[in-house]
DNA sequence: CCAGTGTGTCATAAG
DNA sequence: GCCTTATGACACACT
């Protein structure tokens, strides 16, 4: 970490001098002269700018702790571990941890307002306020930049995005850390009235000349480097630095861009995991500073720029992106940021299509190229084709899958529904099996309803009655002990009297002051089913009716037959006690029971078997019960998961959305650096001549009909200001 | 008649 | 060793 620490720091001070110094080749003195930042902020800020997730929170609720090896939530633990999984596979999402924070630290408002309503490259990206402030400033800003630019580079479509939770604290404190970018940038950029003189002075003392070890790159990079420090004074170099001290800087500086933009871009990767290394498969890539200078490169002018009208960056760049642009990061880095660009790829040639894309549903516009439907593509393409152009494309697809997903779950007005589709749809359970009319889990409200009745004597109690308290069992056991003689004629109406009904329970002294047994949620007494069963069957064989009709209590073979078979064979035996107390007595109890009657070994054995019987009755209730418990936990958690993965995907827009901004920034920076040159008669390098090459040694005015190859020779001409 | 569901029961393991 | 509980498996009744 502190070797990527080492990276940001280096390439924010570089941003900073980079920043700095366009404040003064702009002569912007109308910034505000606001303190520099603290670094710490910028530093952190793109490494801290994703919201801390909540995994590990959900870790610690399904990590398994407690779980009895035994229990039913160890499957609901694994299930969940499972499904935690999957969703956190569907997205290459990885969000650090402690990246909030750090953008919510500092806020200026003040700032901000004033880095909006100035004038000039101020890199105001506050969003903090409506979108359209953001679309005026960015305007503005391009505006400012002396650019007569009529790009607008609106981005009122994402008044959608915005409009996606406005609500949301998150994206407060998203809009927030832009609030805090944007003041970084501005007090970046206002802090510097230097002359260039005190600036190149800057940038020696803070960067003396091939010292820096962030530079020690391989292949080309290192090349480069060698060959720009033996060779500081070519020919081409000499009358260029000869000429233009001026441009000397800002070649430099858009080095220093070529920084910021690797830092932004590995913020990018950051929340993309390596997985997506595997897209930087197209031959053109061959290492990730190519993709990485493409990023730059896509960079395209606005169609009236100061000084290039027809050629743009994006197509400047290109002779350089394919290979010889050197890296400043490891590859292992590289790898991984370039498969960035794709993401965050600028279109700000075109608002109308920004301004499509972000008001279309569909995101993928957002990062497609636009079509070349601006005069800057369409003069300067053929010369110099997109070597980047699949790369990118390719690349794209996956994060254009990513944020149509994100769309889809993440951003869609049916969210809700739809998580509730896929959820029936991937768990393909139903919570409605849970709601089963004949499922323990309705009938244990009612358990000991069927006991009573509106209609049936308070005294009468049948077995069943699960988890009652030995204090309500004796005045129970009293009534059972009747009824085991006696409730024949009451029956048929406890078997018609729906147990579901709890009401039917109230106003029952005996029954109302029974302790329940809650555990699993108290499971349906043991002749419940049986007898709710026993009815139905009774009455749908039209016993009942029958009974109805002739008004006639229901006859003895009715009874019997909604009894159980071990209530059938009580009587037959002659169980002097009801199956009730057989089942639920303690067994203490219960042996004193057995000991009190004089049993033979028939009854004795009829007597345990009923036990037994009624207990795993009651047992496998239960177990059922927990079942069903499992599956609505398991589809609760089904439904977390995928509002927080639609959350984290929402999230993940909202920082691709901050970054893009930044790039455009930096892009109107960039192009502004490119209007500043001035060659040795003062005027201003062609744009369909020049480019600017960003590399470990500055930034590089290279000319265009330079080829690839010769690019990496220290024979190009070397606009580096001397650091 | 068949499939799905609910329930009871048995066997078994474990506490 | 007994009792209780949990659970898979099976059978049966019912829809």
């Amino acid at each position: 970490m502190l070797y990527l620490k080492k990276y940001f720091t280096e390439g924010l001070i570089q941003f900073t001098i980079l920043l700095s110094l366009i404040g003064v080749r702009l002569d912007l003195d109308t910034y505000l002269n606001n303190q520099l930042p603290p670094l710490h902020e910028i530093i952190l800020g793109p490494s801290s700018a994703y919201t801390q997730t909540q995994f590990h929170n959900l870790r610690n609720t399904l990590d398994g702790y407690g779980i009895h090896p035994k229990s039913v939530d160890l499957d609901h633990f694994f299930a969940t571990r499972r499904l935690l999984n999957q969703v956190r596979s569907l997205d290459h999402l990885r969000v650090p941890s402690t990246e909030l924070s750090a953008w919510l630290v500092h806020r200026d408002p003040e700032t901000v307002v004033s880095a909006t309503s100035q004038s000039g490259p101020s890199i105001a990206l506050d969003n903090g306020g409506s979108l359209e402030d953001v679309n005026n400033s960015d305007a503005s800003a391009m505006r400012g930049a002396g650019s007569a630019s009529e790009t607008t580079y609106s981005l009122s479509g994402e008044d959608s995005l915005g409009a996606v939770a406005p609500e949301d604290s998150q994206e407060q404190g998203e809009r927030e850390s832009s609030d805090d970018l944007s003041k970084e940038l501005t007090s970046l950029g206002a802090q510097t009235s230097l002359s260039m003189q005190e600036c190149l002075r800057l940038l020696e003392a803070t960067f003396p000349f091939g010292e820096e070890p962030e530079f020690q790159a391989t292949g080309p990079t290192s090349q480069l480097r060698d060959s720009t420090e033996e060779t500081p004074t070519t020919s081409q170099g000499i009358a260029l630095q000869a000429t233009l001290s001026q441009s000397d800087t800002p070649l430099d500086l858009e080095q220093q861009w070529q920084d910021i933009m690797s830092i932004m871009e590995l913020q990018d990767m950051e929340v993309n995991t390596a997985e997506n290394v595997t897209m930087n498969d197209d031959p053109n890539n061959n290492n990730a500073s190519t993709t990485e200078s493409a990023t730059i490169g896509s960079f395209e002018l606005p169609q009236s720029t100061l000084i290039n009208q027809d050629v743009s960056l994006h197509q400047a760049s290109l002779p350089s992106c394919s290979q010889d642009f050197p890296t400043l990061f490891n590859p292992e880095l590289d790898s991984t940021v370039g498969q960035q660009p794709t993401l965050v790829r600028l279109s700000s040639s075109n608002s109308s299509n920004i301004n499509s894309t972000f008001g279309a549903t569909n995101l993928t516009g957002l990062f497609l190229p636009p079509p070349l439907n601006s005069t800057t593509n369409l003069t300067t393409t053929p010369v110099l084709p997109d070597p980047f152009s699949s790369l990118l494309e390719e690349s794209m697809l996956d994060e254009i899958s990513l944020l149509d997903l994100a769309m889809e779950e993440g951003f869609s007005q049916d969210q809700a529904s739809q998580l509730k589709d896929e959820l029936d749809s991937d768990s393909g359970l139903s919570l409605d099996s849970s709601h089963s009319p004949a499922s323990p889990s309705n009938s244990e409200t009612s358990c000991s309803s069927a006991a009573s009745s509106s209609s049936t004597s308070a005294t009468f109690s049948e077995e069943g009655a699960v988890g009652y308290s030995t204090d309500s069992e004796a005045a129970a056991a009293e009534a059972e002990e009747g009824a085991v003689g006696g409730y024949q004629p009451e029956y048929s109406k406890l078997c018609r009297m729906s147990y579901q009904d709890p009401s039917q329970f109230h106003g029952i002294p005996q029954l109302e002051n029974v302790n329940h047994n809650h555990t699993y949620n108290l499971p349906l007494p043991s002749s419940y089913s049986e007898r709710s069963q026993l009815s139905a069957s009774c009455s749908k064989k039209g016993r009942d009716k029958q009974m109805q009709q002739t008004k006639l209590q229901p006859p003895q073979d009715c009874m019997d037959r909604q009894s159980s078979r071990d209530e059938r064979r009580a009587r037959a035996m002659d169980i002097p006690f009801s199956n009730d107390k057989i089942i639920n007595l303690p067994v203490e109890e219960f042996n004193e029971l057995l000991a009190k009657h004089h049993l033979n070994e028939d009854q004795l054995a009829l007597i345990r078997d009923i036990r037994r019987r009624g207990k795993n009755k009651m047992a496998a209730q239960n177990c059922r019960k927990r079942k069903l418990d499992t599956i609505m936990k398991l589809e609760q958690g089904v439904q977390d998961l995928q509002r927080e993965k639609a959350h984290l995907l929402k999230e993940k827009m909202e920082y691709c959305k901050c970054i893009r901004q930044t790039k455009q920034k930096v892009q109107s920076l960039s192009q502004e650096l490119f209007a500043q040159l001035r060659d040795e008669e003062g005027r201003p390098y062609s744009a369909s001549e020049y480019f600017l090459q960003y590399g470990p040694d500055g930034v590089l005015l290279m000319p265009r009909n330079m080829s690839t190859e010769q690019s990496n020779k220290p024979e190009k001409k070397q606009k580096d200001k001397k650091k």
